[in-house]
DNA sequence: ATGATAATAGAACAATCGTTCTATGTCAAT
DNA sequence: ATTGACATAGAACGATTGTTCTATTATCAT
């Protein structure tokens, strides 16, 4: 088959998916190739599962594979750039597979504040934080203090617990009586445009 | 219906949806739920439906709808924290969807060294990087320096153009002939665990 | 106990699914 | 010109789909 052609409908599928969340039917192919014949459909889809952008679950059903996953990884910066022919050997992946463990436990939150700033976590960037994790010393947690919600360094020296700030401009914070933890945060996100 | 059963079966649809990519047939939720009949399946849907935990679209296939989506979003820390009764009404987002707009032209990159740092971009980071987007003065780019890639912002200023890191213990480029800009970064992701 | 309401079971239906078959068309190499 | 290799067309197949129907069971207030 003509690779230019592949690449085509290579294309137009990954818009589907992305579109509609779902692979498209042999039928819905066929519209959208603007082919008559579902046995060509059902032949370019083999190739796609050969080479690795589709796959067949246990039930037989088309679901996408790594490769039509919507982020490409580059590498290093510094490794120097892979130009775009090579590009199909380059991993691929999901945001949301990479930055979340724990969907059903994992939130998201927009900081306001400079606290964290020398963390690297600006004013406007957004934290993901998981419950379930059981927060250890080092770890960014979000905790409740004094009946506010802030993003702090969570320490534990010697059964001495306490909460710092990433910003020496604010003063570290002792529990009084009980530390409440939100959750961990695992990730951070900034959007630029 | 009871409210935990309702729970305890989105949540395992939810789990289906994220390990298959798909959502399941009416004969597989049957599996799924415990169920015996399509019939029951075919209701529960049309709740899910009702409640916009999934739709259909115009072939009639079952997609998920935004509440299915990966991450909650919560809203700012300082305006205090919704409590887990009321998640219902939360915005949901995928985080695919939330930092690409182009999925074909846009790839990840790791971040190695300092240059960005008070940018709030650390070495460790990945940046996303837009082919498409024209970089306006500003914009975080990645450009060819020297044959070599690096992370800088963008100025322009009277004709003159430049590239500034953000760190000033790094010098400003002035390109000597032609700049190459591989991409603007339109976002940036950190992992922690 | 009675009746109202909802959830489930199970059969049945047309429509669509993925797949296999054969036939036709195209193009390059021999 | 003939061959072989593909891409496509088009018909046909059983399996599965979503949906509708009626019947049975469970729940709960009265």
């Amino acid at each position: 088959m003509d690779q230019a052609v592949f690449e085509q409908r290579l294309q137009k599928l990954t818009k589907f998916y992305i579109d509609n969340k779902r692979l498209p039917s042999y039928s819905e192919m066929c519209k959208i190739f603007n082919l008559r014949s579902k046995n060509t459909v059902y032949r370019f889809c083999q190739k796609l599962i050969e080479r690795d952008y589709i796959r067949k679950d246990e039930q037989g059903k088309l679901i996408p594979s790594d490769k039509l996953k919507p982020v490409k990884l580059l590498g290093y910066i510094q490794a120097g750039f892979p130009n775009t022919t090579e590009e199909e050997t380059l991993d691929t992946l999901s945001l949301d597979e990479f930055l979340i463990k724990n969907p059903q436990a994992t939130f998201m939150l927009k900081i306001s504040g400079d606290s964290m700033i020398s963390a690297g976590i600006l004013p406007g960037d957004y934290v993901l934080v998981d419950r379930t994790i059981p927060p250890e010393s080092g770890m960014i947690v979000i905790a409740q203090v004094d009946s506010k919600w802030t993003i702090k360094y969570f320490i534990k020296n010697k059964n001495k617990i306490y909460l710092k700030p990433a910003n020496s401009k604010y003063p570290i914070i002792y529990p009084k009586d009980e530390l409440i933890i939100a959750g961990v945060v695992t990730g951070v996100v900034r959007k630029y445009l």
